[in-house]
DNA sequence: TTTCTATTTTGACTTATGTCAAAATTATTG
DNA sequence: CAATAATTTTGACATAAGTCAAAATAGAAA
């Protein structure tokens, strides 16, 4: 949990209480590679801490899997539309390693808000955050070709081409398995 | 001032006392189109809500502009980034009508989510919101041809059609406008 | 209206990327 | 280590979308 802490204490300072309060909100959770922690059509209950591992968002289009986001350590993860908006989602999140989690539920979460200030805060600043990483990236992505969309994968987070197979990068990068595997010949 | 409040009243009560420092804090800001709200390379100061009129958010990539966002009545807009992190951001912002805004400054808005709890919540849940649009957007576009991308945003939002100038929708689509007369023509 | 400007469409041609199928390579596990 | 499964690469070809240039149309201003 120590990682955590000093994850959000890094956007924004929380007091003993408030802490005290988010720790026993929270269950650890550890789940194998492949395992799911939302599929499409249910409603995600849960926001997860990140800890060790990472883990892929994905959903159906004409019955082809379309990755679109992946995560590492220290990061938080979920169904954002359907956590947030409370209705059934589209999203798939699965692992693609073994991953330890923390798990914390909305209606926890809600009750969190309600009563510390100091998490309202950083609920806040955590999207703005997230909101900003997703413009971040919409714009990388906005307008260019498929090897400058690579190349800059390639330089800002090399670490994703380690761990994680190639067809689910092409899908995130927004083109074909063949296309990404020509592109790598060709560099 | 009473479209803003409606609008906010509709995501989250906010109190009296609240409503009163906000209100106070606003300024109005009659601009005519084709003025600028921001611009490349300047720190953005301020939060708007757009009351009347529209504007679209653009960057420069290698000397052309790219629309990457439009909006109409009843919006926040600011350039996100900028105003977030406080730093220069890559956008501009401009006004594809005359418009009526109101405005809030960086420190103003501090200010209030220091001093109201209720506009700290608000504030995470317009951060939630626009977190689910641009997802919902990404999505949108993620892995779809043109045809289908222009015909989503026909159906969707058919006002942009009427009040925005193709070569920006083009680009919005990730399309030339070439392109994007050609989708029309065999429709 | 007439003129001038901005916007949209069309044409000819090029290029990037998709599709389908098969081969090669790399992991996994009994 | 061998056998099986998963992942990645390659080939041949089809197609969507880009580029550049010019024409047509619509809008704004005189």
């Amino acid at each position: 949990m120590q990682s955590l802490i000093s994850h959000i204490q890094q956007y924004c300072p929380i007091g003993k209480t408030a802490l005290k309060s988010l720790a026993g909100a929270l269950q650890k959770v550890e789940l194998p590679k492949g395992a799911f922690l939302t599929t499409e059509g249910k409603t995600c209950n849960h926001v997860y801490f990140l800890e060790q591992g990472c883990l892929r968002g994905f959903y159906n289009l004409d019955g082809k899997d379309i990755t679109y986001w992946f995560a590492f350590e220290n990061n938080f993860v979920t169904s954002f539309f359907s956590f947030i908006s409370r209705k059934p989602g589209v999203e798939n999140i699965q692992l693609l390693e073994d991953c330890t989690l923390w798990a914390i539920s909305y209606d926890e979460l809600q009750h969190l808000y309600a009563k510390h200030t100091d998490i309202e805060r950083l609920g806040r600043i955590m999207h703005e955050r997230y909101y900003v990483m997703l413009e971040e990236r919409f714009v990388a992505n906005h307008f260019k070709e498929a090897r400058e969309r690579y190349e800059n994968l390639a330089t800002a987070t090399p670490h994703i081409l380690q761990r994680v197979p190639l067809g689910y990068i092409a899908s995130y990068l927004g083109i074909t398995q063949e296309t990404l595997s020509r592109i790598r010949s060709k560099t």
